[in-house]
RNA sequence: GGCGUGGUAGCCAAGUGGUUAGGCAGGGGUCUGCAAAACCUCGGACACCGGUUCGAAUCCGGUCCACGCCUCCA
């Protein structure tokens, strides 16, 4: 089997090959530290959490760079407005954007750099493209990338320069550049940024956007690395500038393999402000959704794919995980038993895992490899049912299905709910009252433990309790 | 105008020449003092019109519809 991936330079499924043997540099545009990140933020930052834990998944050791945009135009403006000086404003945000990954499980990359501490080094590329004629400083001070000088501009987008019409967002105020598709490395202070700006060769400014991907991606990971992702509006212009000035500064090529994951809409529309359908991670939580509710309805959908996101969506994956929980708890409970089950086991295992695996490594077809999953929960509780199972062979299912959930980082098999002692007592008096065949108040305390939130099951083999989510 | 994506059951969502995708919701059943939960089980589908083929949801052509990007939005 091999991992396989869709790449956006070349509109082809490739096989992927690293660069060094065993090892991935991957680098995923992280979030502009303006405002609480939204969902549609979040499918990004979930993809790219399902295309790291995949990698390694596949025995890859992975270095993963994801960058905090901390100096732009909105981070200004938006500081400026609240009387805030920019790293206290941004601060804010970068400390909330930690939180939110953690409520959504998302694994921690091993570099967050930030974009005001690599100005040097964005400094530094920017002197080697005009010291190469690929950068010239414009009427306004500022300076701008020439795309003409890089004949392979537009490799990633696929678009021909020619062929483009300046559409009526050209906004009158660049009329610092030679050609309107020229974009800026290097702002030159404006009165607008206040007390934002560094020292350069060029005066006082702050660097352009696309810049800080380049120098921080090189400093990390090298002038030549694996894969890089984004959102795909991120592809044009963003990454196609990154690709031009990364190349034109190094000589070498850029990246291997570029990913992008699409859009989510809301109730099939656009999300958007003006719809009132924007939804920030913390609205969810306020309403009282999980961040692993919304975990797996965001990652359900392959990522190349619209996700239609929707709260009757939401609201299915309770259902769908309460399953998942039952069925943990269930497996537990059979450890204790004595062995039975193993090569009916083992087979369903081997049978799950190539199935699960050649899912994941096509593309990421995450649907695919919870289907598999789900198949192989129903097998294993029909052999539960047939009382086929105990033991060690609960143990390897658990264990395969820890091993599974490193790529979806959701099944949450060990999860247990401590129980509160009054909640107990009061199941206590329960089953006496049962007992007792005094069903009366065996169903009143049944309903107080259900209005505490908790939910008694009764079974063959005695009783649970589980938290009603 | 250019580039690109998609339309699959009530809803979400894989598949892409022949063999049950899967999930949620709904129907039926098992279990239960009654429930709940769980488990088992069932139905229902490939936007429209042509074509290629023994066979098309899948390939080709056309039509309609929706959506994205085309200068700083994941």
């Amino acid at each position: 089997m091999s991992l396989k991936f869709y790449n956006t330079l070349t509109r082809t499924l490739e096989e992927f090959k690293s660069i060094e043997p065993g090892k991935v540099g991957l680098y995923t545009c992280g979030p502009t530290v303006y405002n609480y990140a939204h969902i549609g933020n979040f499918r990004a930052y979930i993809f790219e959490d399902i295309l790291r834990r995949t990698l390694k998944y596949c025995g890859y050791q992975v270095t993963q760079v994801m960058n905090l945009t901390d100096v732009d135009d909105k981070t200004i403006r938006d500081s400026r407005e609240r009387g805030m000086d920019l790293d206290s404003f941004t601060s804010e945000y970068k400390k909330a954007f930690f939180n939110d990954i953690e409520t959504l499980g998302i694994e921690k990359a091993e570099h967050y750099p930030e974009a005001t501490k690599h100005i040097g080094g964005m400094i530094k590329i920017i002197e080697s493209l005009i010291d190469k004629g690929f950068a010239y400083i414009g009427d306004d001070s500022s300076v701008y990338f020439s795309i003409e000088k890089f004949p392979n501009y537009g490799c990633l987008a696929h678009i021909d320069m020619e062929g483009q019409r300046p559409g009526a967002r050209v906004s009158a105020d660049e009329y610092g550049k030679e050609s309107v598709a020229d974009f800026a490395l290097w702002k030159h202070w404006v009165e607008d940024d206040g007390d934002v700006f560094w020292e350069s060769p060029w005066g006082r400014g702050r660097p352009g956007w696309h810049i800080e991907c380049s120098a921080m991606s090189m400093t990390l990971l090298g002038n030549h690395f694996d894969i890089h992702t984004g959102g795909i509006d991120n592809m044009f212009p963003h990454h196609e500038d990154e690709i031009a000035q990364s190349e034109a500064s190094t000589g070498e090529k850029f990246v291997n393999y570029w990913l992008h994951c699409s859009h989510l809409i809301v109730n099939g529309e656009k999300m958007s402000k003006s719809l009132g359908n924007f939804h920030t991670l913390r609205d969810l939580i306020d309403k009282g959704y999980s961040g692993r509710e919304i975990r797996w309805l965001i990652m359900s959908a392959h990522y190349r794919q619209h996700l239609n996101f929707t709260f009757d969506g939401l609201s299915g994956t309770r259902s769908v995980l309460q399953r998942i929980d039952e069925f943990f708890i269930r497996l537990k409970e059979l450890l204790k038993e004595s062995d039975q089950g193993d090569d009916k086991v083992k087979e369903l295992i081997a049978d799950t895992e190539f199935r699960f695996r050649s899912s994941i490594e096509d593309d990421l077809n995450i649907s695919a490899a919870l289907a598999s999953f789900f198949d192989f929960m129903k097998e294993v509780n029909k052999l539960m049912d047939a009382k086929k199972i105990g033991g060690a062979a609960a143990e390897d299912l658990l264990n395969f299905c820890r091993n599974i959930d490193t790529v979806f980082g959701a099944l949450q098999v060990e999860k247990e709910d401590e129980v509160p002692a009054d909640i107990l007592q009061m199941v206590e008096d329960r089953i006496q009252a049962r007992t007792d065949r005094d069903f009366a108040t065996a169903d009143r305390l049944r309903d107080e433990i259900t209005a505490k939130g908790w939910k008694i099951e009764d079974t063959a083999k005695g009783h649970r309790v589980v938290r009603i989510n």
